[in-house]
DNA sequence: TTCATATGAGACATGAATGTCTCATCCTGG
DNA sequence: CCAGGATGAGACATTCATGTCTCATATGAA
């Protein structure tokens, strides 16, 4: 053996795993296994060993991805206050998997055929359920359906992502550019 | 030979090539080259013979899709009129090769290290000085930057174009929907 | 200490996509 | 009619990622 880290052999921690190949596919799609198995400072084998193929490891990606999503819906308590508030808390919860995310959403069109997860069909409800009741209640304008709004959220989220990854944006201001440009839109308010 | 079409052997029209790839991998972002070979109902070996490889022929769709890019703002006619009308201009005349660009966009990332084409830097720019008339104008806010819009706006075009090509919206609301989101937001205004 | 387990390193085979090549065929112009 | 050019079909080698395997080693528990 050549070198070896924190002289630690111990059991693998798939979550941990998990974490660093986000992390690496989140800006190269394209990252192969032995890549991965770098990031996550363990073998080519031992990748393996826990996940089946690239096929296994893409899939629990994608179901780390709904469950931070789920998670993040729950911390942004939609159905408090207004929907305005409830969307602010929801982009900055779900901030941290943001990277994550459009990574899935790239990945998801090369599934064109199978069917998808139906976790995202609920995450998609949930939120489309926001705008709706934002709607009901003459908070948003009601010509935008809440589908549509759902997934203009999605893409200023992964356009988001995208900035502050290229560093073309500071990761303070995320919450802010997406909640205002979503929610006020680039026009200049008369009132307010 | 078994069968042939059109019973026309003449030379390949490079762009009608170009056409087909970029509506096939518009929505199969990993077709082989045989696929687009078959897309474009030419053989692989002539689909070689005009693009020396996969690169090459990536290559040729960027500087497709930022022809199109150009000639749309020119279109637009960016200067002429309020802010307002010269994006909603733009968005109706970027439609067509969204799809194209949602292509480009995803593929750009595998790029990353290498340089990206200037062409894109000089359609930001563009885009940039766009909503920068705006501000300047009063008629935009400017608590958000020229290039988070710009990038707001690409986000949205590739969301939008994703819900038409899913058959989640209808073509004919695709304008009306990035425009009036990215310009009014979803907030609901209280005078106009 | 001793044994079971987990890991790292590497070899190996497989499959897919790519790039190159040849050859037969078909059109078009002379 | 004939020559040249362009194409389609297919064979072939190459490359690369993947998946599987073996073996040596290090760790932790009995």
């Amino acid at each position: 053996m050549s070198h070896m880290k924190y002289g630690c052999l111990m059991a693998v921690d798939p979550d941990h795993v998990l974490r660093a190949a986000a992390a690496l596919l989140t800006h190269k799609a394209t990252a192969t296994m032995d890549e991965v198995a770098k990031a996550a400072g363990i073998s080519r084998a031992t990748l393996h060993r826990h996940f089946a193929g690239r096929d296994a490891l893409v899939r629990a990606l994608e179901s780390l991805g709904i469950a931070e999503c789920e998670a993040a819906l729950d911390a942004a308590r939609l159905d408090e206050g207004t929907a305005s508030e409830a969307v602010r808390r929801l982009v900055g919860a779900i901030e941290p998997a943001a990277g994550l995310l459009g990574f899935l959403y790239t990945e998801n069109q090369l599934f064109e055929g199978e069917e998808q997860n139906a976790g995202w069909t609920l995450i998609d409800e949930r939120i489309s359920a926001l705008f709706r009741r934002g709607q009901l209640s003459g908070e948003f304008r009601i010509d935008l359906t809440p589908a549509w709004l759902t997934e203009a959220l999605y893409g200023l989220l992964a356009s988001g992502a995208w900035m502050v990854q290229s560093g073309k944006g500071a990761p303070k201001d995320f919450q802010h550019m997406i909640v205002e440009l979503l929610l006020g839109g680039a026009l200049r308010r008369e009132e307010s």
